[in-house]
DNA sequence: GTTAGCACTCTTATATAACGAGTGCTAAAT
DNA sequence: ATTTAGCACTCGTTATATAAGAGTGCTAAC
């Protein structure tokens, strides 16, 4: 059940050809092509086995071939060949890192901006695990009487904060004397670990100190266990519009509507593993996405998994480049920074 | 050059019953109609004269009516019946403010996705203008040797925070003491004003307490003089695809375009005067909205202008009903945030 | 195993006609 | 002086027929 080396060509020029007109392809322009060279009634034969293996099929009975999902599966796992960047495509994505940046999230931002200029395709990127990341600091303004605000820095100066209420019968003296507390004694844990810490570690110590202990603890932990919801970031979510593959208006609808509702997209891209993923159309298994594909790459802080980047587009992509700008970027994003907050 | 009596009814029915039905109006059916006591013939002479007069048009020669810009203003300014909204659009909007919420950017948010739902349009919410919040409190986290982040809490509970750069070679204490000062001379005066007063009142002051006065100076006034720029939210986006108006591939695309945009329409909004204002098609002003009609309305913290909530829809928009809600919503707004935060 | 040739299929474009909704105008009715 | 009935005319929509073109599958010859 192998394909044959010829059977092999013709599918590569198949789909780079499609790739690049979004026309189907027919054997006579096939047969003119340099690569091919043999006529068009042999590449005719070929494509009837092809189209029986499921590699390339038809979109009505004497129209040309184009790939299939299996099509774009096979050429993305056995025929791509990787591409270099130009001079261009590298300046860009290094102009990310240009300015003195320090947040991650504006670094995050800017690549996924970057990378839906360089595509035309939409860009989503995922991230940072804010979770993972470590206290630095934290702070608490009073409000009003009841009300006050607790402020939490990370060691990547991502700022997060916080609402929350007690009774006006605490004492400020005792809030400031519990920051201080949870300062010392907590900095350099994960925000994820806070709340479990405190239990632990510090609760006793609190109670030593502190008057309104039980309202002052109730509601620090409570504020504190409420992970923090890590950002998406788009760019270009208009782009697809542009394609001519999406010149069908519900199909936009069902798109558009699933680009704006983030939840679901995020799932989508959070499942997969590290590293670099494709997934092809219905491998998405989202309704949706039947005619888009997905690539994705993760990024990381030493060896530990930060966030994804990914590449939405239609299957119909530019699998090649894409593949190639998305490992860079990741590779640049990663190094960048685990220079910047591997050791603080 | 006024219109008389019959000219008006029949005006308003064209309009009422294409709002209804994006179909254009004929004669016949229109005379058919309860509120219409006459022939279709005579309301054929009345509609040549309201088109020579500008009110209505046709899509083609033998066509129906459509309104025109100016019939759907004369609508809009003279025969607008303000609709009393029903209990459950009440319920919606008075769930905005159900939980206790302190920080106004949330409730804000909250207002443009209700917005959105209950009218199936898209809404924009601007604002609240931090620049005119005032200072709460100044902090400062020094993240390594040379970067510090400077967090700003308003009186709104809003948080701003900036990354920000000074040589190694400052001492510490010296950050802390700024910080204490500038909090000390500092408290309740609006964002937008910090920068200024830090040269005209504090800066005596720094300079005696402070060794490497120049340096830090320098990088905090460069850091505050940033303005905080205001956030736009935006709800049901991918609603207007659903509409009839939008079945034209490329409107959607030059009206997507455009709501990605954010800054386009952020000031198309922002340049509306205070209280309430409707913006039909070309009035407007700018390409992509020509089939569109923006309704805007202010809301405000006691006397003071605060932002602004707007609806975008197809100038073949429920007028009556959004004008309805925005002038409930906008009211209601501004009178939970001036109970929550006038006088802080 | 490869290719030329050809009948066949299906899409696209174009022309034509029939239909219907709706108009504008004229002449009759009120 | 208004209002209305009547009717010819316009234009968009739909349906149908036809022709052209791209491409296929199959057969037979190379």
């Amino acid at each position: 059940m192998l394909l044959t080396d010829r059977q092999v060509l013709i599918l590569q020029v198949i789909v780079d050809d499609f790739i690049r007109t979004a026309q189907p392809v027919g054997s006579r322009s096939l047969s003119k092509k340099d690569e091919i060279s043999f006529s068009s009634a042999t590449v005719r034969n070929e494509m009837a086995d092809l189209e029986e293996l499921g590699f390339i099929e038809k979109t009505h009975t004497s129209s040309g071939r184009i790939p299939s999902e299996k099509g774009y599966r096979y050429y993305v796992d056995h025929l791509l060949l990787p591409q270099k960047l130009n001079r261009s495509e590298i300046q860009s994505v290094r102009s990310i890192f240009a300015e003195q940046i320090y947040e991650l999230e504006k670094i995050v931002q800017k690549s996924a901006k970057i990378l839906s200029e360089l595509t035309s395709y939409t860009s989503i990127v995922l991230g940072p695990a804010v979770n993972n990341n470590k206290l630095k600091r934290i702070q608490i303004v009073p409000l009003n009487q009841d009300t006050a605000i607790a402020i939490i820095v990370t060691d990547t100066g991502h700022v997060e904060n916080r609402v929350f209420h007690f009774p006006a019968s605490v004492d400020p003296g005792d809030v400031e004397k519990m920051v201080n507390i949870l300062n010392e004694r907590l900095a350099g844990v994960p925000l994820i670990n806070l709340n479990g810490r405190i239990y632990k570690e510090v609760a006793s110590i609190l109670r030593q100190h502190i008057k309104s202990y039980d309202v002052l603890m109730g509601s620090i932990s409570e504020t504190l266990s409420i992970p923090a919801s890590d950002k998406v970031f788009f760019g270009g979510k208009t782009n697809m519009l542009n394609l001519p593959d999406f010149n069908d208006i519900e199909k936009i609808r069902n798109l558009m509507a699933m680009i704006e509702q983030e939840d679901g997209i995020s799932q989508l891209i959070r499942r997969n593993p590290k590293g670099l993923n494709v997934k092809i159309g219905r491998e998405n298994d989202n309704s949706a996405m039947e005619d888009c594909s997905l690539i994705t790459a993760t990024y990381s802080i030493g060896s530990e998994k930060l966030g994804t980047i990914a590449v939405l587009g239609p299957t119909r992509m530019e699998y090649s480049r894409v593949i190639s700008l998305l490992e860079f970027i990741s590779a640049d994003l990663s190094k960048v920074l685990t220079d910047l907050y591997q050791n603080n």
